[in-house]
DNA sequence: CTTGACAACGTAAACGTTTGCGTATATGAT
DNA sequence: ATCATATACGCAAACGTTTACGTTGTCAAG
């Protein structure tokens, strides 16, 4: 039951720890004799290195710390969560690294909740997302020099790495693509301007406008939206104005499925009586009733070059680490 | 930059080591002067005790992993998935506890990465879910005596701590609601027989049809249901019966909203021209058309045990670490 | 003045690795 | 036979803690 340890394999061949180490690291220095003997009885004992103490030793965990925030739990991306999650735990595997999820509060509180899991070495680095304006977290970070690799750009004050989707460009492409299909009267559903990436999304709807010498009416920009409640009150508004738009583009798949079901009970159906757009591109986008037109976030880019910037060596030039990617448009029923 | 050790501290205050170590942790055998000179200089210098070293010295990690299943990416229980991990992560919170998300591949490979997990002694416990039946991973982990947690009873062969939410007594009421509400002809709609979970609804759906002598028909029966496409199918099938049923009992609510899907298509609106139900209570259900008719999994609930029970000492009598939660009953407009 | 108890420290071992350095043996060239 | 070189190992330190045990000093009771 004990685990077994390499002092306890040096002891039964009669070698010394050191050697056993060499040995089933195929580290130089031993001969073929012992390394066979004792690789196979490492295998009949079932040994496995302890990795605590081979990260003591070796002064780094082969960790990179989530640092998750648990404060606002029903969150607006719920449901990016999932496969976020999950495709960064597979990108681990193939880099023999572990995921540690570390939940966090947001506010001052959360800022020592980060340091904490990396001062105390338990994780090489910390990905972080959601990040907003003035952002307590990334200027802690920096100012201690911790590793850390965001989702999301930088503030242009602080520089550091990061992985980004163009959600202007993407915002840009499909508001162009549903004035290409005659719309002027467009609305557009944001989330709360505090995070960048919904700047962003706004600007590009706001550029698109421009470029097309539409007229930009106060009105039909409604941001904010935090949650189901929200959406559908501002959904509810944009029906009842006097000129209602005639098409929405909306920051995520969610806040257009809620304004879709708002849209439903004032007897409207997309795709005909209005167009609507969504992001992210959720699996449950195919499944609304008409199929969603949505952005399709890269997850697999995403998560992959997260991982290889936090265990990257941040020698290399920043523009390098910092990553932004193109979401893909997905055109569907619904515009 | 170089982070600041227990030595370090004692060097510049001027006693050893242990000294440090005992005046941070609050132990006694050391002068109220001499640890609030410590205390000071440990803040002064920001500092953070290694975990690693910790972890090493005191053989526990206070770390649990949770092996997720990477295989089969698109899970049917994806939706839950987010709701869980954060839920996990919170009461891992509570706990001082930190969260290992540990991907492994099914089959006899992911068998051995469970067991580098716990063998490297990276993790103290490590919880697995989706339960299937001859598991593996629990023989394995079983036999090997370490400590694990399962979401989903045992297998009546194999005993173990785990915690589980009644499927069958949660089907058994909703079934039981429906046809209080004068449905005879009752589908199901399932999951695949593998899991235990799946075994248990379906023994649910059809105990209820027993005790109200409700003839069981085998073409009303449809298990082994895992993605959209077969869901769709299975349902189109249902449909285009002769006597097509007048109400359908689903394993989860993604069934439930892929069947919904397919009903409208067909020109029938839940609710109205059928009823319908599923399982986990998603926030997605309370936004179907119309709201759908679920059972709520006591995720908070479940969660809390799940830590709990794993970082406990197994030396407690086993009945009272298998925990089994009542699903909570949410009838909505689809029924 | 001795003895005992107790508080306040220091010493050192332990947790399980890795790795630089030293040393003995074997191998080859001269 | 001699010397250089390479090979195969052992020794010991190091990573940063915690903790059992030993040591010193203080103080009060005898």
């Amino acid at each position: 039951m004990s685990r077994s340890t390499i002092t306890a394999i040096a002891r039964q061949v009669g070698v010394s720890a050191a050697t056993v180490s060499r040995a089933l690291n195929g580290a130089p220095g031993v001969s073929d004799k012992k390394r066979r003997e004792i690789q196979a009885l490492a295998a009949e004992l079932n040994y496995h290195p302890n990795a605590i103490a081979r990260n003591l030793q070796g002064q780094r965990t082969n960790t990179i710390a989530y640092a998750v925030d648990v404060s606002d739990r029903p969150s607006t991306d719920l449901f990016f969560f999932k496969d976020f999650i999950t495709n960064l735990a597979f990108h681990c595997a193939d880099y023999n690294l572990d995921l540690l999820i570390h939940p966090v509060t947001s506010g001052e509180q959360g800022v020592g909740q980060i340091e904490r899991v990396l001062q105390s070495g338990r994780a090489d680095g910390v990905i972080i997302t959601d990040i907003r304006h003035d952002d307590q977290r990334i200027r802690y970070l920096y100012e201690r020099k911790l590793r850390f690799v965001a989702f999301g750009h930088d503030d242009g004050i602080y520089r550091y790495p990061y992985v980004d989707v163009n959600g202007e460009q993407g915002i840009y492409r499909v508001t162009q693509h549903l004035i290409d299909r005659g719309h002027h009267r467009i609305a557009f559903l944001g989330l709360p301007l505090a995070y960048y990436c919904a700047i962003d999304r706004r600007d590009g709807y706001v550029q698109a406008l421009r470029d097309n010498d539409i007229p930009k009416i106060p009105e039909y920009i409604i941001v904010g939206l935090t949650n189901e409640t929200e959406a559908r009150i501002a959904m509810e508004q944009l029906l009842t104005l006097p000129q209602p738009p005639t098409a929405f583009v909306t920051a995520s798949d969610m806040l257009a499925i809620h304004a879709m079901s708002v849209a439903h009970s004032h007897g409207l159906r997309a795709g005909q009586d209005y167009a609507i757009t969504g992001f992210d591109d959720l699996p449950m986008a195919q499944h609304t009733d008409p199929p969603l037109t949505s952005l399709r976030q890269p997850l697999d880019q995403i998560c992959k070059h997260l991982i290889e910037l936090t265990i990257q060596q941040d020698s290399s030039p920043l523009e390098t680490q910092q990553i932004l990617l193109e979401p893909e448009l997905i055109i569907r029923d619904s515009s």
